[in-house]
RNA sequence: GAGCCGGUAGCUCAGCCUGGUAGAGCAACGGACUUUUAAUCCGUGGGUCGCGGGUUCGAAUCCCGCCCGGCUCACCA
């Protein structure tokens, strides 16, 4: 049962009515649904819509919609679910009831309803109202009924509004969630253990990025957010998790856009004695799987293009893809520098004086390549240069062991055998540190910790990363990374009196 | 950081080009209505036109600066 109604507060409400709402004093309302009671209005509308029975229910929820017509009236609460129409009459509530209900009830406000399920004339699924609560007053109108709410800034900056107002909007995170969920599922029923690493890091290493820094008061001593997890996850390869991942927020202090925000989703697993070809067919088998469980369909359309998830997806190695996009080979892009350099002016790309060699190779791919990439494709085989903890390809020294899986032009994993020899770690390390003297302000951080560890003995290992908000945009056809981030980053609105 | 676009009632928008004291729908408020669902019908109230400055007899409208947001580019795996 509800807790018991309260009428003396009631009628304080009653006659202080409007003038509640404009002075943001508002008496609240104890009344509580007492728990285990109350069932969802997602779960009443699977089990009775077929047969309603006039079934006793009791529901609560926000009033957003509200239709009165003197002795009775109709009105749907919500959840981020679903939403029950819900009917309440003069006759079945008695007429002091209903007069309460048209008096204090607004559209907004959190209720909860008892009654019994019945069908309307048009067929809907109702609650025939017996008994109500106010449990939580709204004191601000709703955004409009019709329209919703569009003001882009206004749904991301007051998200539960957005959340209210647009249903699309409540399926896109519902679904994020969903595909977290199915990973989880596929990744322990595969035997893996899901660990968490440090966020605060004293080296931001394992990815080129620009770094957060903070402090630490009692350690005395600068500390990092983390860019990536990788390098703690394979200090656990080396500790003896043959198959670890993790689930979490990295940071990275750069530019926000449709694909970037400052903090973002990455899934890392890691798995002992695989190589990067056992992960290309692993990713295919995870990919589809998500796709049955998600969509129930191999076949999605992103931004107007349709895309097929089955495997296997079309492999191309990077200086393959590179020679058919530009015309140039390896050679031209390893071994020739100056010609490079020459020709990315060329073709229009901007500050190469200011860039290394290996940035170069990385911005002409991103321009020639990458946003034409529709259907899942791996890009194999990337050049050592440009991955400093991959292992060195079995049969190209300039090359390692390396992919990237593109769905719909967005790059969404990047994977590779990882390099476990500690000797050519440092010296890969030291490669990065020449990069950022010569100015490169992303190349990465030395590590001794992690060679220490790889002093120890790591297995050859096979590691990959999956970027979860790209993945869910390509999943929900969002065009920019904000729809699904909650709350995405946005600048501080500046108190007006500092202005 | 650059270019383009936007900010008008609680929400969705019109008005701006061509300067003359601000409008619609929904929401709110009052009334009618016992199967409505964008309910309907009658009536009422509601504005720092993002902020600041300039031009002008007069600025939502023209000009300049700033703030916030979006897109594209740059940056960025």
């Amino acid at each position: 049962m509800f807790s018991s109604w309260e009428p003396e507060r009631d009628k304080e409400y009653i006659l202080e009515g409007s003038l509640i709402r404009k002075d943001g004093k508002l008496a609240l309302f104890d009344a509580v649904v007492s728990e285990g009671e109350t069932v969802s209005i997602a779960s009443i509308k699977e089990k009775y819509d077929f047969d309603p029975k006039d079934e006793k229910v009791k529901i609560a929820g926000r009033l957003v919609t509200l239709r009165q017509m003197g002795k009775a009236l109709f009105g749907h609460i919500q959840d981020v679910w679903g939403r029950i129409q819900i009917y309440l009459r003069k006759d079945t509530v008695g007429e002091e009831r209903y007069k309460e209900f048209t008096e204090i009830i607004d559209v907004g406000d959190i209720i909860g309803v008892e009654g019994t399920l019945f069908r309307t004339n048009t067929g809907e699924l109702t609650v025939n109202v017996t008994e109500f609560v106010l449990l939580s007053k709204c004191l601000n109108p709703l955004p409009e009924k019709w329209h919703g709410i569009k003001d882009v800034e206004v749904r991301y900056r007051q998200r539960y509004l957005d959340l209210i107002a647009n249903e699309e909007v409540r399926r896109i995170f519902i679904t994020r969630s969903k595909i977290i969920s199915v990973i989880r599922k596929f990744l322990d029923e595969r035997g893996f253990v899901e660990v968490e690493t440090p966020v605060l890091q004293p080296v931001a290493s394992g990815a080129t990025a620009k770094p957060f820094v903070t402090y630490h008061n009692y350690l005395e001593s600068e500390l990092y957010l983390r860019i990536a997890p990788e390098l703690y996850l394979k200090r656990l390869i080396v500790g003896g998790f043959p198959k670890v991942y993790e689930i979490g927020k990295n940071f990275r202090n750069e530019g926000v856009d449709t694909t970037h925000n400052p903090e973002f989703t990455m899934l890392e697993f890691y798995v002992a004695y695989w190589d990067y070809k056992d992960l290309m067919e692993f990713t295919e088998e995870l990919l589809s799987f998500l796709a049955r469980e998600i969509l129930g369909s191999m076949k999605i359309t992103y931004q107007g293009n349709e895309i097929d998830l089955t495997p296997p997806y079309r492999k191309v190695s990077y200086f393959e893809i590179l020679k058919e996009k530009t015309g140039k080979d390896k050679e031209f892009f390893l071994k020739r520098e100056n010609e490079l350099r020459k020709w990315a002016k060329e073709v229009g790309l901007q500050k190469v004086d200011e860039m290394t060699h290996a940035k170069i190779i990385d911005k002409i791919f991103e321009h020639f390549v990458e946003g034409e990439l529709i259907q899942p494709t791996f890009i194999t085989d990337f050049p050592k240069i440009l991955s400093p903890l991959a292992k060195t390809h079995r049969n190209d020294e300039d090359l390692v062991e390396r992919f990237e899986l593109f769905i719909g032009g967005k790059e969404v994993v990047n994977a590779y055998t990882e390099l476990n020899d500690p000797v050519e770690q440092r010296e890969r390390f030291l490669q990065q540190l020449k990069e950022k003297e010569r100015g490169d302000e992303e190349a990465m951080e030395m590590d001794e910790d992690f060679i220490k560890a790889l002093e120890f003995g790591m297995p050859p290992t096979a590691g990959e990363g999956i970027g979860i908000d790209r993945l869910v945009m390509i999943l929900t056809d969002t065009p920019s990374i904000r729809e699904v981030i909650l709350f995405p980053a946005m600048r501080k609105i500046k108190d007006e009196v500092n202005i």
